[in-house]
DNA sequence: ACAGAATGATACTGATAGGGTATCATTAAA
DNA sequence: TTTAATGATACCCTATCAGTATCATTCTGT
């Protein structure tokens, strides 16, 4: 199991490296270099926290993207959601009628206790903390 | 990202029933109805947490399956470890050199951190709270 | 107007892992 | 010797991960 794929990790790198630039726009050709992946690629990534809305994106010469909102209100959580999506519940607990006594398991609520906690993780670490 | 696959769900809850069964062992053939997955499936899993030491087998009519150990000693991290191989951490936390200021770097502490708790979290599950 | 630099959108590819089936060998009880 | 069980492999299909390629669009500077 891996925690973070490598788009999160390449977007948070990114995005520290937005945070720190101090400029209206940052292109990626200008972060490839820092972040360490390929262009295309990197811009793939990029163009997808933009339309969640994470990033702002200026088009044409001297364009480039830039963080939507303040380092402190992005969150690794809202990287991970985008990137990777939903954090799927256990089979159990997502698709019901799996087995019966659905409702008194208690594998199923001890893992949906782990997996709020580890939301709350997600969710405490912000791109600021990160600078 | 999926918190636990489908084995590990399977395998919690055959390892319950093999905890209640009270019995010498129990053959996959008496699990697969209350475990939900066919016969085969589990057998592999059930196999593999055997090679793994978690469970005893006995092979030959009247065999089957048994807790290798008391259910408290058996914890979702073991299932976890065995089925789904052990937690990776974050790329750049895996293969050293990815990015420059690898020791500083503050993604790479977070997410270490999270992941030990995460582990902590697996770990503090046995079967025997699962009965 | 035009060239160049940037993102937007989309399609494609290859590798890996998840989920599952099928088959034959081996063991032991009845 | 039949039958019920696991041991060990070899497959298969599908989805996800990771990355590349291409063309369209937009903006700036000359
Ligand atoms: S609800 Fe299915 S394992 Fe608990
Ligand atoms: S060590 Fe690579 S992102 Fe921190």
């Amino acid at each position: 199991m891996t925690l973070l794929n490598r788009n999160v990790d390449y977007a948070a790198r990114a995005l520290v490296f937005m945070a720190r630039a101090n400029k209206p726009t940052v292109s990626v050709a200008q972060m490839e270099g820092e972040v360490g992946v390929s262009r295309p690629f990197l811009r793939k990534t990029l163009q997808r926290l933009h339309k969640a809305g994470i990033l702002q994106a200026v088009k044409g010469k001297g364009g480039g993207f830039a963080l939507a909102r303040n380092p402190e209100n992005i969150r690794l959580s809202d990287l991970v959601s985008v990137l990777q999506g939903p954090l799927k519940l256990n089979d159990c607990v997502f698709r019901k009628q799996l087995c019966r006594h659905h409702d008194a398991c208690l594998l199923r609520h001890k893992v949906s206790g782990i997996e709020t906690r580890l939301l709350a993780e997600l969710d405490s670490v912000t791109i600021k903390d990160l600078i």
